[in-house]
DNA sequence: ACACTTATGTGGATGCTGTCCACATAAGGG
DNA sequence: CCCTTATGTGGACAGCATCCACATAAGTGT
């Protein structure tokens, strides 16, 4: 959209900054492939080559907005948290806030498949590394919010004890993997009534399993 | 490995499936990226046009080496319940199937990552169209397999019949998912026992919640 | 046997990409 | 005020998908 502003001086003044929105932009239309170096530069202003002063390659720009896009993931996420009404009852609001987590996350996949696919490219290992820039306003990453959703059933006695330690990992599969045959799988096409209802019956048979 | 073997004859011969064949290898080491025409041709011993006397284009050649990854993977799932040791009882039998279906997915994933990556590249709709070509030797595809494997599980009893219709699809987003973090995700890199052992977890948890 | 049509492969060109090298321009520090 | 360092530019190269015109073989009907 921002056509190149023309600018006059010189130096760009936040070129890395602007090079990594524009990468954003393009994964959000397109996924990690349709991150072009070339077209962010040229977005940006600016010639192809200035990319490298900030980036090593197409493949760091791609990393860094992998990792907006994880944020931004942990961000929807934490909003469907904070959107919950509010239970006196312990147990139902840990279950109320490990549902959240699921739907939100997949929310986030439907509503952003090109982000989504984008923060799960070269993802390392999100579990640990690079933390605090894939972390959303609270400061939690996505994964880390679902393990404290789980530490909060756990603690509700709504987990057998034995079989929490892992328990993330076996929940975000299910999780993940709907959202990815929701996407680019074979159930890319359905219609939003049917992924919801999809998305209770998967969260649903999650908490029947744990 | 098979040098461009300088082909004496004008006409190949049998190109289709040469690039078809040499695609396939290029996935399967470098997943669906990598699936390159002019490589392809390369390989063929060929121009790189001739390629567009079978395929399209580039998008045409990788949906046909997905189609060949998706046979590929009905195959080993075939061949993991064909390795099951005989059972009397016809519950142990269906269950011993239904996980077969899921160990056999997995081990597919892990030992053919990009083959299995290649496989749900494009993927359309594999729940029904082409499903001939995208089958094992016993004629089901991948989808069709779990599905049987289900119905049996139903018709012993083990599980609800208002909870059959749609099953197929969470228990496959459960095991997709896994599938996805063990090779690219942040479970990339676990080691073979530890991949099994939460292969195991997951299908348990799948078990206990269907 | 011969001409015609169709299938298949080749060569050359275009425009896109990522990336390298040499150079230009600014900003800041002594 | 000069020198170093950071940042941006220009030009080049190789690899890619794809298009067009052309070449060569294989059939096919007469």
């Amino acid at each position: 959209m921002t056509v190149p502003p023309r600018r006059s001086t010189y130096r760009h003044g936040n070129l890395r900054q602007a090079l990594l929105e524009a990468g954003v932009e393009l994964a959000r239309t397109g996924g990690p492939d349709a991150v072009v170096l070339r077209e962010a530069t040229r977005r940006a202003g600016v010639s192809p080559n200035a990319a490298y002063r900030h980036f090593a390659d197409r493949d760091a720009l791609v990393h860094a907005v992998s990792l907006e896009a994880m944020a931004a993931l942990a961000r929807t996420m934490e909003a469907e948290q904070a959107n919950l009404p509010p239970v006196d009852d312990p147990s139902a609001a840990a279950r109320a806030r490990f549902r959240a987590v699921g739907t939100g996350y997949l929310f986030f996949a439907r509503t952003e498949p090109g982000l989504f696919r984008a923060a799960f490219h070269v993802p390392e290992d999100m579990t640990q590394a690079e933390a605090a820039i894939s972390a959303g306003a609270g400061g939690l990453t996505p994964f880390q919010l679902l393990a404290a959703a789980l530490d909060d059933l756990a603690s509700c006695g709504l987990i057998p004890p034995e079989r929490r330690p892992g328990a993330e990992f076996i929940v975000w599969s299910c999780v993940h993997g709907l959202a990815v045959l929701l996407i680019d799988g074979p159930l890319r096409g359905l219609q939003d009534p049917q992924a919801t209802e999809a998305t209770r019956l998967l969260i649903d048979m999650i908490e029947r399993g744990l």
